[in-house]
DNA sequence: TTTGCCACTTACTTATTAGTAAGTATATTT
DNA sequence: AAATATACTTACTAATAAGTAAGTGGCAAA
């Protein structure tokens, strides 16, 4: 694949998480990149085209790393831990995530990015559920409510948590993961 | 105050739970009001000044809703179940919150925009944190995080599962609040 | 009756946006 | 050596954005 293929999806995406889909612009990549508005094109003729495939390549990442955590032998607790690390890390980066900063302007969106959106989510959804369901099996978790509220207060938590801890100082995100974790121990 | 004035500060408000502050323009305003575009600047000369009032008379809503809570003698569990029904309404208008909407685009907002978003979150967190506080000594609350903590973790879960309704239709979003609620319970 | 203010409209500017058509240099294949 | 494909650039269009300056109709106070 190309360099400056991939490039644009890397710097797109970050874009995305720190001013949002509606407020960056092909010339705030090609700027970057030092190339011209044109040649974003070549590669991704409209910006839904470039949209879909950030949110795609997200969603590669998350199966890759769903797929690592299984042939390492990951228990349910070390996966929940390694996907609230990658949280604290684009906390430690000021940027919200791309879940977060999509999904509100949902409507914006083109017919193509919407699914891919959706399908994101629903995956992360599930298999934080089935890990739950799995954990909760073994002994290694303890919680009440049906594994599917569970997920989704987990996964709203982490990440409107960190849609906060843009606008406001005082939050302790790494303390909210801490608690997150906590909360669901036998 | 005017009419039109109110209008213009509802209507945005609409425009950025719907599409979100970047997405929207005075022409969307203007057109659904049957006025034109100037007459938005009159009231509102720039974006920015039209973003914070609308922030602003989020913030002086919600202090009349918690005054109204404490002048009706609400107890703990009544203050947070009344929050609570806000986002179930706000679920089915199919329109993320105004704190959602507006914390993912927070580096693209003018600067007192800003402080008044900061000062919304901070303040809802607060009076958050203290009916944590008093309902458990009172004995209608009971869990073991920080109530910092758990109150950034029942709010977070509130605005980003709102977020998440929007893109996946498989979401409970009142079986979620109800866990919420039911996760609090001695 | 005139003066002046309120709530706009008309008509405009400037900047930025996504997107396109045609051209070009370089490398690769035939 | 010629043809072709790749990875762009140049140069543009059309639409939309925020914002402004000057004008206007109606109503109220002086």
């Amino acid at each position: 694949m190309s360099v400056t293929r991939e490039r644009i999806i890397e710097l797109g995406e970050d874009l995305i998480r720190t001013k949002g889909y509606n407020a960056f612009s092909y010339q705030d990549i090609s700027s970057e990149l030092g190339i011209k508005n044109a040649a974003i094109h070549y590669y991704f003729p409209t910006k839904a085209n470039l949209g879909t495939s950030i949110v795609k390549t997200n969603i590669q990442r998350f199966e890759e790393m769903v797929d690592n955590m299984h042939s390492r032998g990951f228990d349910e607790v070390q996966q929940l831990n390694t996907f609230i690390k990658i949280y604290i890390k684009s906390y430690r980066e000021q940027k919200v995530c791309l879940v977060g900063a999509l999904s509100p302007a949902f409507d914006t969106l083109n017919e193509v990015t919407q699914k891919e959106l959706s399908k994101m989510i629903d995956l992360i959804l599930q298999w934080l559920t089935n890990i739950l369901i799995t954990g909760k099996q073994k002994g290694l978790f303890a919680f009440n409510e049906l594994p599917e509220s569970r997920a989704s207060i987990i996964f709203s938590s982490l990440v409107a948590s960190l849609q906060f801890s843009k606008v406001i100082s005082t939050i302790d995100y790494k303390n909210i993961c801490l608690s997150i974790e906590e909360g669901l121990k036998p």
